[in-house]
DNA sequence: TAATATATTTTGATTAGTCAAAAACAAATT
DNA sequence: AATTTGTTTTTGACTAATCAAAATATATTA
C-alpha cells in the first residue's frame, strides 16, 4: 500500500493540475510540497516507476488513471475526515484541515464508509470543497467568486479556497462562512477593494485577493 | 515528538512490564515487537538516548517514569478511540483494536478530548482494559477470572484479555462479552475444562487457557 | 572446570525519504 | 551566436528503521 508520503504527493499533483495546464513543473511540485528540488525529481521517479504518474524528463510530471483515482481517494478521505471533525466532534472549520492531513493516511476504508453514512453522504466538506464518490468522480460546479460575481444581487457563500486558519478565523468573525449570504456593493479596481454587505448587515471591505477566494452562487430563490 | 515506532515499543514495553517481574529481556521485547532481535537492541539504545528507558546492556529494559507516561499516552489514546469506534461508528469490538493500533498515532490531543468528552469520560474500553487519565494514572482492579472465580455464584464478565478477532468473535457469539452475566458449573482439572453457564442460559465449555482470559467481577447485587 | 547451549550485541547491508551543492540543460538576452 | 539566467537533475551524504549473520557474553550442563 501507498506510503503517507506517496499519498501526499499524488493529493498535491491533483491540486497542481487543476491549476495548471499541462504538466506539473519540478520546482512547482517541490515548492508545494515544501521540499527541496531535488528531493522531488528523486520522488516522481518513485512514483513514475510505481506506475502513478507520467514523467518527462525536463517536461514536469502528470498524474495517470491510477494516480488520479488514489488522488481523489485521499481526497474523498481528507474531506470527509474534515466534516466528520467539525460535525461529529465539533472541532473548529479553521482547525480541521491540519488534523485531516494526518487522519487521511491512517483511517481504513471501513471505518471510512461509516462516517460517510453517519454524515448522510455528504457532497462537501465544512469548506465548501466537494467530496469525491468512493468510485472517483468529483463534482466541481463552476463557481464565480467575490471578486468577479455580479453586484447588488444576494449571493451564497459556496467554498472557500484557502486553508489558512487565521484566514478562516477572520471570515467566521465577518460573517463569511458558507451558507451564509452577502451582496457586492461596489468594486474599486483602483483601490483594489470590494466592499459587501453580509446577512448581519455589516459591511466588509476586502481586497481582491481576499475576494478571489471566496466562491458564491446566486442565493436560493433569485434567478441567475 | 516520538515517532509512532517509538510509541509502539514503549506501549509493548508497558504491557510487558505488566507480566514481568524486573527488567524485560530484549528477546521478549524483540518477539512482542515482532522484530529480529538486533532490532530491538538498537531501538532500546535510541529509547535509552533519548532518556524514556533504562537499558543495561544484557541486563535488560525498563521504562523510566517519562517513558511510562507517554506509553500510557499512546494506550489512553488506543483504548479511547477503540471505544469511540464501537460507540459513535457501530464497528464492531473484534475489530477495533487494528483500527486503534494506527489511529492511536495520527489523532491530536485536541480531537482526543472530544472524543472523551463525547463518550462521557469513560472508564474502560470495548474489551473492559481500562483507559489511563490524562494525567497518566490507571486503575486496575484486581479481577478473578473464569479459571479461578468461584463456582455456582453469578458473575459478571468485566474484561477479555486477548485481542485476537476470531477470539473475539467467538466471544460474542457465546455470549461472554463484558457486561453479560455467567456462572462456572464444573472444573476439571484433568479435562482442562470449564464448564459455564452463560445468562441465555447456554451451557459453554471452555480450555483453563481460555477462561483464563475472561476475568470477571462478582455480579451486581451479590456480596462477595 | 570445561563444554555446550542460549541470549544478546555487533557488523554490514538495505530501503524510504530527505538535503546541499555541483553539474547539466534550456530559455532568454544581449 | 554567445552569454547569462533559471530550472532540473545528479551526486554524495544523512537519518530512521529494519534484517541476516557473525561475534560475544552468560548460563547451563556434564
Ligand atoms: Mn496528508
Ligand atoms: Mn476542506
Ligand atoms: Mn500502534
Ligand atoms: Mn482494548
Amino acid at each position: 500500500m501507498p506510503s503517507s508520503t506517496v499519498e501526499n504527493y499524488l493529493k498535491c499533483l491533483y491540486h497542481q493540475e487543476l491549476t495548471t495546464e499541462g504538466p506539473v513543473a519540478m520546482g512547482q511540485l517541490a515548492s508545494a510540497m515544501g521540499v527541496a528540488p531535488g528531493t522531488a525529481t528523486a520522488m516522481v521517479k518513485t512514483l513514475a516507476e510505481a506506475g502513478l504518474v507520467h514523467y518527462e524528463p525536463r517536461g514536469g510530471v502528470s498524474l495517470n488513471p491510477t494516480g488520479r483515482r488514489l488522488a481523489l481517494h485521499v481526497l474523498r478521505r481528507h474531506r470527509l475526515i474534515e466534516l466528520f471533525l467539525v460535525q461529529v466532534l465539533g472541532l473548529d472549520w479553521s482547525e480541521v484541515h491540519d488534523e485531516a492531513e494526518e487522519l487521511e493516511h491512517a483511517i481504513s476504508d471501513k471505518v471510512l464508509t461509516r462516517m460517510d453514512a453517519l454524515l448522510g453522504h455528504p457532497s462537501v466538506d465544512p469548506h465548501g470543497d466537494p467530496i469525491p464518490t468512493a468510485r472517483g468522480s468529483v463534482h466541481t460546479p463552476h463557481l464565480a467568486s467575490l471578486a468577479d460575481c455580479h453586484t447588488d444581487r444576494p449571493v451564497r457563500i459556496a467554498r472557500i479556497l484557502d486553508q489558512d486558519p487565521r484566514f478562516l478565523r477572520f471570515l467566521d468573525q465577518s460573517g463569511l462562512t458558507p451558507g451564509s449570504e452577502a451582496v457586492v456593493q461596489n468594486r474599486d479596481a483602483d483601490a483594489d477593494a470590494i466592499t459587501l454587505q453580509t446577512s448581519q448587515s455589516r459591511q466588509i471591505t476586502v481586497g481582491t485577493a481576499v475576494a478571489a477566494k471566496i466562491l458564491v452562487e446566486p442565493a436560493a430563490g433569485v434567478e441567475n
